[in-house]
DNA sequence: ACTCATACCAGACAAATGTCTGCCAAGTCA
DNA sequence: TGACTTGGCAGACATTTGTCTGGTATGAGT
């Protein structure tokens, strides 16, 4: 056969032209030629119309550099849900009694992705280490949809005692609730059926890492 | 003067490239005459020029669509502060453990804020658990800025060879870079001095724990 | 042996795309 | 006003880049 391992030739070519891809720009052919050692210009493209035909490239024939990675539709059909955009108030602190959600707190605005539109959503920066063995580090914005129930096992945020605290909930016996850390160092608080307020359920946890992403409540 | 009202087409001219370069590929100099109604190319071709010449996009001559975003961005910028949004392209996943397959397809379009308009931006799936100890967990969700550099101790997207990789580099001796897991069971990967390709560095990491609030969006 | 499929080579050709050279009109500014 | 800049127009031209038409060699099956 060929003096290249047989298949190893097109996965390479295929990881080439992903790499230029990630980096900004489709390759030339010529420069899969170039890059690959071929002699001939069309073995470069034969790989590429071969991994268009599996699927893993798409072409846009006739156009420079019209090689692209494909669509990889998961689940909802195109047009179905149009995920819009909306800015929710980021709030240092949620204090009892605060659960008018009053904007004292406010201290800035991040845009969440989101379909339901009728959802009520705010962010909370996270603060302790109660919850790092979840991946929720001290710092850390939650972003939250207010529902006064949660099923067991998911992240809440609830009042405890005075503050807002982000834990899981979990249905203890009798109808019990209790906020379980993911965190040894801390302890599994407890509330008789029906004491337990809860502000909300966790559906995001964001994390800057690169300076002043989020700012200035200013403007909105 | 001209019958557009000035600089709102240059502006223009760029936010079009710059949505081209997200979805996949620069603009041809003629798509740009046709999607503003030139009826020159040289007109379009001046535009992109200045641009370059403003240092907002970089431009390969002779190069077929030959334009990209630069990668960094000298000292604050003239419009200041506003905090925009952009969709950026979801890219499969990374494989943040072993090694294996560095970008698959595109998954979804997700919104990020930002004030830096310039930069390039990219998210993608984290798989493995080699970065747990940083509260980035398998599944989640990286936004990464490319860029050719990264300071010690900054956790990146690095591409050697055929993989990618989520992790946090350091400088070791003799410019040797190396890229330390936040995770004990896992052994720390050393490059020698100009090995290692850098994708960019994560400045942002998400967790979707409800459903599909990612996903489609685009169509393009 | 025969066909098929894969991988590659060679060269010609055509379409896509960037570049150049002039020219025009309307503002800006010394 | 006159020099200069900006935004635009026309068309020719050169390069880049994709496409096509043939051909060679090797291995797998029948």
């Amino acid at each position: 056969m060929s003096p290249t391992p047989p298949g190893k030739t097109r996965e390479r070519i295929y990881r080439f032209v992903q790499e230029r891809l990630l980096r900004g720009a489709a390759p030339t052919i010529r420069e899969i030629q170039g890059a690959f050692g071929f002699s001939a210009l069309e073995t470069a493209r034969a790989h590429l119309m071969a991994l268009v035909a599996e699927g893993r490239l798409v072409h846009e024939p006739g156009r420079a550099r019209g090689y692209r990675l494909p669509f990889h539709r998961r689940g909802r059909g195109a047009s179905g849900g149009e995920a819009e955009m909306r800015l929710v108030p980021l709030l240092g602190r949620v204090q009892a009694g605060a659960l008018s959600m009053a904007t004292e707190h406010l201290e800035a605005w991040v845009a969440v992705q989101t379909r339901r539109a009728r959802d009520e959503l705010f962010a909370l920066r996270v603060r302790g280490e109660s919850m790092t063995g979840a991946g929720i580090l001290p710092g850390d914005i939650v972003i939250v949809r207010r529902q006064p129930v949660a099923e067991s096992g998911e992240i809440v945020v609830a009042l405890a005692g005075d503050e807002a605290t982000v834990k899981t909930l979990r249905r203890g016996a009798r109808g019990r609730m209790e906020l379980h850390p993911a965190n040894p160092a801390f302890d599994v608080l407890v509330f008789p059926a029906g004491d337990l307020v809860l502000l909300g359920k966790v559906i995001e946890v964001r994390r800057y890492l690169d300076a002043e992403i989020v700012e200035a409540a200013a403007d909105f």
